[in-house]
RNA sequence: GGGCCCGUGGCGGAAUUGGUAGACGCGGCGGACUUAAAAUCCGCUGAGGGCAACCUCAUCUGGGUUCGAGUCCCAGCGGGCCCACCA
């Protein structure tokens, strides 16, 4: 190996042996190739000849990427490199690991960029993947490739429709508080069970007996007010919209009703929110999902309103005899039958404007109150007194019933709208300001609240709270209830680049499944795949008509139920692009499985693992004395991903396992154990005076540090932004590969910061872990003639640091604190260099290092004669005694300000450190006239002299 | 408006349980090597003072707890993220 080295300036320069770019990039290729063909990342599964039963397993899963025609941003690895050196540490300490990678490539952004380049989706998916791999690849990630899987392959979303009929065929039994199989409902209801809303099962019309079987699915078809988005012509569930837009592209979403399919996630609502203590997650991240199921206590409250009623929810019913009138949504059915009947002009424009709005402008002249009287009365069943009902766009229809009871004593909104439209503020709760400024929203004692039967005065609002519900239950005008802003999720898109439902429809419009044997229900290859920009959402898969229009046979239908010959059409909605991610990490613990979405004996080890159920007598979540660190949940025991998917991804990923675990098709009643977000990877950017932004290209630095736009010489400040291409800031990884090599790479993202903090990339301190490298190569690498050189007799010095250094590492590994490992291995290598280290020492240094550069460490590990992989050998072991010198040096403080410095063993006790520290001259000059009070000792770290 | 997180040198950051603030890296300054440069190696690098040993100040600001506070508590200022008319 004597290449010649040419700089950028074509000068011949630096010896042969150095490790420069040009050499990583040849050690890294020739690595990435050894590995291929040995196959060294291969994790054997149970059963597999060279499986070993008795190593514990360790699933670290990274969030796998869309493949987008961009290719990967600087941003994606990040999250990768660290899990890859977690993954190659616990491999060496002793684990089986499963790190697998995969891609999800249904879903909105590839069918847009398809529409907007005129290619296939399918071809344009193949080739965004095709980059991604070999991208992922040239960092020498140490995934088991012959597990990859992409969510479009009909091997894949195969199981993704399977599950989907699972849920289809099952639904949520309340009493037990799990799913179940439909055909069980079925018999049991066949055979005499009574049901829940009391209706007599054997008197019902067979239609009427299906449609109650179906309005109980978990995946049912639901007719509702979905979210509907005319310019991506589909419909989005409440998650991917943000302010009423869409979160894909920021189109405006209207509300529109529509026959669809949903999952009944609301059943779930407890459980998700429930288990939650159970996980090693971000709090943060339990904190959205907790306020996104959104559970709030309450009653719910009947009004009588001339011969109907209506019904309310309230989180305050102490206040009851505080409510002054009531309000309803715009989209209230209230307010259609008194349209219905005639209603005032007034009230018929400001429902059309109200209706017609789309949420953005909604939102966008928020707290200004508006609204218009019904001209009915309801009664308050408390104080048995008419009081007005309004229409107002601040109540929603989509939360709790539509319909308030409004206190404006004691609730801000409802204060605010009595101000402006002069309805009468009562206070029944004591305490608080003026109530013609503001409303008094606090507990207090309640007062002006007795009727004949009961009196709330005197009560706190808490007890309050307890008597009205018993007297509203006990006159049946209410009941304790507790409301969830969780809806159910709704599963139907209006677009070609999706999974099909398994699912087909009689003339009759009626629902069948496809059978499992005919699974996949393959998505027919369409020429035209374009989304329909419409106000009617119109699906692409309907111009497949001989894809459509099919017999039951043909589809698959099980026979008993629908004879082949039907004819039937197909559903042309395809799922959304989270179903694929939903249960990928299932699908890696046994990818090729033909006959199972993953064996048992495959979810038995990498999901199961050693997780014990908690035991009723142990401690359990929410008590005091439960340890969350010694609980294991099972499931993934890493899972590494950005912030950003902390309720969708997450909270539907953990609703679909809960329904297989519901079904018994996985043992763990969740996903993922353990989460972890990565920070961001920003950039620099620069601001004028007037605050707008300027590119980074258009700025030079000062020799002070400041900057100035090179155009103008004005002064800009930089600042911190988000990489975007209108900054120029945008750093690809290929070009920092090609660069510095991906061991440099990887190291610098990982000496950014702490791999959850957020950073900005800053391309000149790259060079400093580069020459880190070039240290370590030059420590045992002689540059003129690539021969190793080491010393003989190791040094104790050196032979310390080392100690000290695998276990930092170690500890650093484990809890990702990648920055500071590598600083002390920088330590490290900083104390060896001129002493030099022996062979011996090297082979453990290289060991530590190699999973933070695996190709670096695995060029030196075999030139020091090494003939299999450096991942394959042991993590190196510490001497606990080698850790401490003999004698340290201790700090000796006076007032707690730092004095002077003593030498004393490393095990002192505190009476020697006292005599010590009293003993030493300058202490002994600076207490002269001076009496000591007391003596704070603290073995092994400090004296701390208090005296005056 | 509500919730959560965070403010440390010129810059990224370290300080794991309250115990020597600024590890490690970048940048900067000085030196060695070199005809010269690059690369490399060595030294210095929070601010102020002193010939020096050292001293004073210093972790956003102001209080507090403590022998001792970057770390804990209270108040304020600044920044980030999430939610947001949720009854």
């Amino acid at each position: 190996m004597t290449e010649q080295k040419i700089d950028a300036h074509g000068i011949q320069s630096s010896p042969s042996h150095r490790y420069d770019a040009g050499l990583a990039n040849r050690i890294e290729k020739r690595w990435q190739q050894w590995w291929d063909e040995h196959q060294t990342y291969r994790t054997p599964d149970p059963g597999d000849a060279d499986f070993d039963p008795d190593r514990p397993k360790f699933y670290c899963l990274d969030m796998f990427p869309y493949p987008s025609g961009a290719g990967l941003h600087v941003g994606h690895p990040e999250g990768y490199i660290g899990s890859d050196i977690i993954s190659r540490y616990k491999r060496m300490a002793g684990f089986n690991v499963l790190h697998p990678m995969g891609f999800d490539a249904f879903g909105l952004p590839a069918e847009q960029y398809a529409v907007q380049t005129g290619v296939h989706p399918r071809v344009t998916t193949v080739k965004a993947i095709d980059n991604y791999r070999r991208q992922l690849k040239s960092f020498g990630f140490s995934y088991d490739w012959s597990r990859e899987l992409a969510t479009t392959d009909p091997d894949y979303y195969r199981w993704t429709q399977w599950i989907w009929l699972k849920a289809y065929g099952a639904f949520f039994d309340r009493k037990l508080g799990k799913a179940r199989s439909i055909d069980q409902l079925r018999a049991e209801l066949d055979s005499g069970a009574r049901l829940v809303d009391g209706a007599d099962w054997a008197a019902m019309e067979p239609s009427a007996q299906e449609e109650y079987i179906d309005s109980h699915r978990l995946a049912y078809l639901g007719f509702q007010t979905v979210n509907w988005c005319p310019k991506l012509g589909t419909v989005l569930a409440n998650e991917e919209v943000i302010d009423g837009r869409s979160e894909r592209g920021g189109f405006p979403v209207l509300r529109k009703p529509l026959r669809q399919w949903m999952f009944r996630i609301t059943e779930y609502a407890d459980r998700l929110l429930d288990d939650l203590q159970l996980l090693d997650w971000p709090e943060s991240t339990r904190t959205m999902q907790r306020e996104w199921i959104g559970r709030s206590e309450g009653a719910s409250i009947e009004f009588p309103v001339g011969s109907d009623s209506l019904e309310v929810f309230t989180t305050r019913p102490d206040t009851l005899f505080g409510a002054t009138y009531m309000v309803v949504a715009p989209e209230h059915p209230l307010v259609d039958r008194m349209l219905a009947e005639g209603g005032s002009n007034e009230l018929r424009d400001y429902v059309m404007h109200a209706r017609n709005r789309s949420d953005v402008d909604r939102m966008a002249d928020s707290k200004e109150k508006t609204g218009v009287a019904l001209g009915i009365d309801a009664i308050n069943p408390a104080t048995g007194r008419p009081i007005p009902v309004w229409t107002a766009d601040y109540v929603l229809m989509g939360y709790g019933t539509g319909a308030i009871m409004a206190v404006p004593a004691h609730d801000e909104r409802d204060h605010a709208f009595a101000l402006a439209y002069q309805l009468p503020i009562t206070r029944v709760v004591d305490g608080g300001g003026d109530l013609g400024q503001s409303a008094c929203t606090g507990a207090g004692l309640v007062m002006a609240s007795a009727n004949e039967e009961i009196s709330l005065d005197g009560l706190t609002t808490d007890e309050a709270k307890v008597s009205i519900i018993e007297w509203l239950e006990a006159g049946g005008m209410g009941r304790r209830h507790v409301n969830y802003k969780l809806r159910d999720w709704l599963f139907s898109r209006q677009r070609y680049w999706g999974e099909p439902f398994p699912i087909v429809y009689d003339s009759n419009g009626r629902h069948y499944p496809v059978s499992d044997a005919a699974l996949p229900v393959t998505l027919p290859d369409l020429d035209d795949y374009e989304p329909i920009e419409s106000d009617e959402p119109t699906p692409p898969l309907g111009k497949a008509t001989a894809w459509v229009e099919t017999t039951a046979g043909e589809a698959g239908v099980d026979p008993t139920i629908l004879p082949p010959d039907t004819p039937v059409r197909r559903e042309t909605n395809t799922m959304p692009g989270w179903a694929g991610s939903c249960w990928y990490y299932i699908r890696y613990c046994s990818p090729h499985a033909q006959d199972r979405f993953i064996t048992p004996e495959a979810e038995k080890y990498w999901l199961l693992g050693d997780r014990e159920e908690p035991s009723s007598s142990a401690a359990v979540p929410g008590e005091e004395s439960f340890d969350l660190e010694r609980f294991k949940i099972g499931g993934v025991d890493l899972y590494i991903g950005g912030a950003e998917h902390a309720v969708l991804h997450l909270l539907y990923a953990r609703f679909w396992h809960k329904i297989l675990f519901d079904l018994g098709e996985v043992s763990t009643p969740e996903p993922i154990d353990k989460l972890f977000h990565q920070g961001m990877i920003t950039s620099f950017a620069y601001r004028r005076g007037d605050g707008s932004l300027v590119p980074i290209d258009e700025v030079e630095e000062n020799e002070d540090g400041s900057h100035t736009e090179t155009a103008t010489g004005a002064a800009v400040e930089q600042i911190i932004a988000k990489m975007s291409k209108s900054l120029r800031n945008v750093v690809n990884p290929d070009d920092v590969v090609e660069e510095y090599g991906a061991d440099t790479m990887r190291l610098y993202e990982m000496y950014m910061g702490p791999l959850e903090a957020s950073a900005p990339w800053n391309t000149r301190d790259i060079v400093g872990v580069h020459r880190f490298l070039q240290r370590v190569w030059r420590l045992v690498v002689d540059e003129e003639t690539g021969e190793l050189r080491f010393s003989a007799a190791p040094d104790d010095d050196v032979e310390r640091q080392l100690h000290r250094t695998i276990q930092k590492v170690g500890d650093d590994i484990e809890r990702l604190a990648f920055n500071t490992a590598i600083a002390s291995m920088i330590e490290f290598v900083n104390c060896a260099t001129g002493t030099g280290v022996s062979a011996e020492q090297f082979d453990r240094f290289v060991r530590i290092l190699a999973p933070f550069v695996p190709h670096f460490g695995e060029e030196l590990w075999h030139r020091m004669g090494h003939e299999d992989s450096v991942a394959c050998t042991d993590w190196p072991s510490f001497d606990e005694s080698m850790l401490v010198d003999d004698l340290i040096e201790v700090p000796v403080q006076i007032l707690g300000k730092l004095r002077s410095r003593i030498s004393v063993p490393h095990d002192a006790d505190e009476s020697v450190m006292e005599t010590a520290a009293l003993a030493d001259e300058r202490i002994a000059e600076l207490l002269e006239g001076k009496t000591v009070r007391k003596v704070v000792v603290v073995p092994g770290r400090l004296v701390n002299i208090v005296a005056n």
